[in-house]
DNA sequence: AGCCCGCATTGATCTGGATCAATCACCGAA
DNA sequence: TTCGGTGATTGATCCAGATCAATGCGGGCT
């Protein structure tokens, strides 16, 4: 990566002590109204801190690995994940980028059915799922607030899958851009430049793409003006 | 379509006519084991009977489209669906295609996100968006299992893009097969030799390939012996 | 029976993107 | 400052699958 916004991640490492905590930590959480826990009332947000528990990891570090014991969900607060899932002889195909705000670990089976690494240094909060499962149970706004993050999943991936399916290498990269400024922009971060911290090697993996036809595809865009 | 089974469908335009339900027509649905009903309990079920209403459709029949108000959810109970997106210039993509106890409808938005039309003559259970949600409220156990079906479906539409971005046409082709014959086993139906009731256009918009290059696929695994 | 009509198949050719192969550019360590 | 390593870019060539173009072929209709 060449450039990358660090200021959500800044204020996780503060050199100042982290302030102690309120009535509760998630009630304090700048991503909050991103996240699953926008639509939780006090009672529940308490709840929720009581569970969780939060970790940072640096580029490159795995979150979980397809085929593990699928036991935690996350919560992106701030930084870039990637997740991808592998066959057999080594080829890899990203199946998502996620941002602050953005849930994964959902699974339906006991392991989870892809992988996860940190892009950039990234700060998480993280569920057990056994109690996430049980406060589900007693809060049914928060089981139809997943429910609804689930559904939007899905209409992103079956987005994705008339791109990888149809679109031209053009079209891929030109999606790619669009889809990063505009989530760049719900977070509330500038769309235009838009900071692109994976690798060329990772956008090819999520496009169906190669690294060189990226590269080549940029390059072409920048010659055409679409780009700077 | 060469050949399909219609036992299922059969026995929905019996000539005989149908009985009067009993205390709920869903207790006596013969697909509920596989369905989002499989875990309601008596109750529930009569206040799903009272909400929902079948309808069947004739092969090509469109069921909604893209962009259209997503004001139901729907349930089939037999026969087969074709779901997909298209492109400005027509080029399209299927997401999926449904069999009896798939669900489909779900929307986070206020339009559905996709197509939908029956493949071959299909039964269908629909369920009012809004009423469906309020019986949600009332009893989180359905909510939880539509999320289990969402989390599957997401599960599954994330091997898809594996497929659609890092499979060659041979690995496509084979892993439709294998994909027809497991669901098909999952149903209760013969999974070898497996029935493919979807055209060759059809499949090649599933697997992200022509036609032409489907049917050649086809040929080659036979003149391999892969497949009779 | 004969005639469409809409698929499926097969063949010939083309091409977008993959593959193979050098550089290039940046950065961090010595 | 040089060196080595890692990712990005660019070039040359290849090839899987697309495209263009005929047939084949079964089922429904008259």
């Amino acid at each position: 990566m060449t450039s990358f916004d660090i200021e959500n991640v800044g204020q996780l490492r503060s050199p100042v002590p982290r302030p102690r905590w309120g009535p509760s930590p998630c009630s304090a959480c700048p991503v909050r109204h991103l996240t699953v826990c926008a639509a939780l009332d006090g009672e529940e947000l308490a709840q929720m801190s009581a569970i969780v528990t939060t970790l940072e990891l640096s580029p490159g570090d795995p979150l979980f690995d397809e085929g593990e014991p699928a036991d935690h969900l996350f919560n992106v607060t701030a930084g870039a994940v990637k997740v991808y899932k592998l066959l057999a002889d080594g080829r890899r195909q990203m199946t998502g980028f996620l941002f602050a705000g953005d849930f994964l670990g959902l699974a339906n089976e006991e392991t989870y059915a892809y992988s996860a690494e940190a892009i950039i240094h990234t700060a998480l909060c993280r569920f057990p799922r056994r109690k996430l499962e049980r406060l589900l149970e007693k809060h049914p706004k928060m089981g139809h607030r997943l429910l609804g993050m689930a559904s939007h999943e899905l209409a992103v991936a079956q987005e994705q899958m008339l791109l990888l399916g149809r679109k031209t290498a053009r079209e891929k990269i030109a999606s790619f851009l669009l889809m990063l400024s505009r989530r760049a922009t719900q977070r509330g971060q500038a769309g235009d430049p838009v900071l692109v911290p994976m690798s060329r090697n990772d956008i090819g993996d999520f496009l169906g793409l190669t690294t060189e036809t990226v590269s080549r595809t940029f390059t072409r865009l920048k010659q055409g003006g679409s780009i700077h």
